[in-house]
DNA sequence: CAAGAATGAGACAATGATGTCTCAAATGAG
DNA sequence: CTCATTTGAGACATCATTGTCTCATTCTTG
């Protein structure tokens, strides 16, 4: 229901809210019934996304793998979720929401730690920054999720290939 | 004098045409004067922007350089205009102008060129898809750029850093 | 200095979106 | 089936922005 209004900003931040709610199957005064502002249907339809992610995060067994097999698996939960990340970070309003910011900060901070357990393993440079490569996955989602939605990217290559860069690059495969 | 306006559409897409003006230093009457529609001033702007692309591009000696130099002089060029680029990617309705289109679909392509001599000199994988390698090089540059911009990262350190990431990935240096 | 052009400030109508309200029709539970 | 609730469609006032216009002031340029 909600996913409807969200692929719809996506596409377009302003949207109106008639537009919104004929996405969504439903008459405007009835989203008014529901989402009385606009921005209480931003920050709900924010809050949705971001719990979505945690639910689909909780089906990956981070116990029994490796730290890059995490970031494997990882991707392949968020990248088919470009649209809502894309939603995420377009809307600024969001940002200044409390809960949403809470829970924003708490997911990077899991990944920061995902981060830490793979420089322990010795799967990434020790010296290069935590933000810097949070950030870098997180655009690399975004990024590989828009390639496949403009054709340029086949859907079932896209992990491997984001995998393929963050780990080593532009670089010829090593022989072996 | 664009440069003001590109920053406040930067931050706010929808800002308007008076706070536009406010940031450019000028009467709102007097931006109209010289933008008869709003739609122009992004035009204008989005060209203004390609324009000093190009411009900032030229100063690099492709000739005597060799394919991951020239990447390293580029990233050296772009980072710092992340904010034109941010411009640029934001403004949906700047894709629909021809002339517009036409000298962001060149720089693509001479980006292409750029990927192309690198896999040619086997710097880069010759099995990565051309399009994958320059959307990756794109967003990283923004990417840095915002780190930069948010604190999280020097200056200094960022080329260096978008460098490092584009060609070898988070992995440990290898040693030599 | 003097004439012409450009500017800033503000008034103004037009437009489009927001948010509220009403009412008739559809839906659903007892 | 019946009553209560929810819905869709549309009217409506409100508000912010756009784009036009005027006029006094400022700045150029000769």
């Amino acid at each position: 229901m909600l996913k409807a209004a969200a692929a719809v900003l996506a596409k377009n931040p302003n949207a109106p809210y008639g537009e919104l709610a004929k996405a969504i199957g439903v008459g405007r005064a009835t989203l008014y019934r529901h989402f009385p502002k606009r921005e209480e249907l931003i920050r709900e339809l924010g809050l949705y996304s971001l719990r979505q992610i945690d639910k689909e995060m909780e089906a990956i067994d981070f116990k029994n793998l490796k730290p890059l097999e995490i970031l494997y698996a990882v991707l392949g939960v968020l990248i088919p979720m470009g649209e809502q990340f894309h939603f995420l970070s377009r809307e600024f309003s969001l940002a200044e929401d409390k809960e949403v910011a809470r829970i924003y900060q708490r997911q990077m901070e899991e990944l920061e730690q995902l981060i830490q357990f793979a420089k322990q393993a010795g799967d990434i440079a020790q010296d290069m920054p935590e933000t810097w490569i949070a950030r870098v996955i997180d655009s690399l989602i975004y990024t590989a999720w828009a390639a496949v939605e403009d054709g340029d990217l086949a859907r079932s290559d896209a992990v491997g290939l984001v995998y393929r860069t963050l780990t080593a690059g532009f670089r010829p495969m090593d022989k072996g």
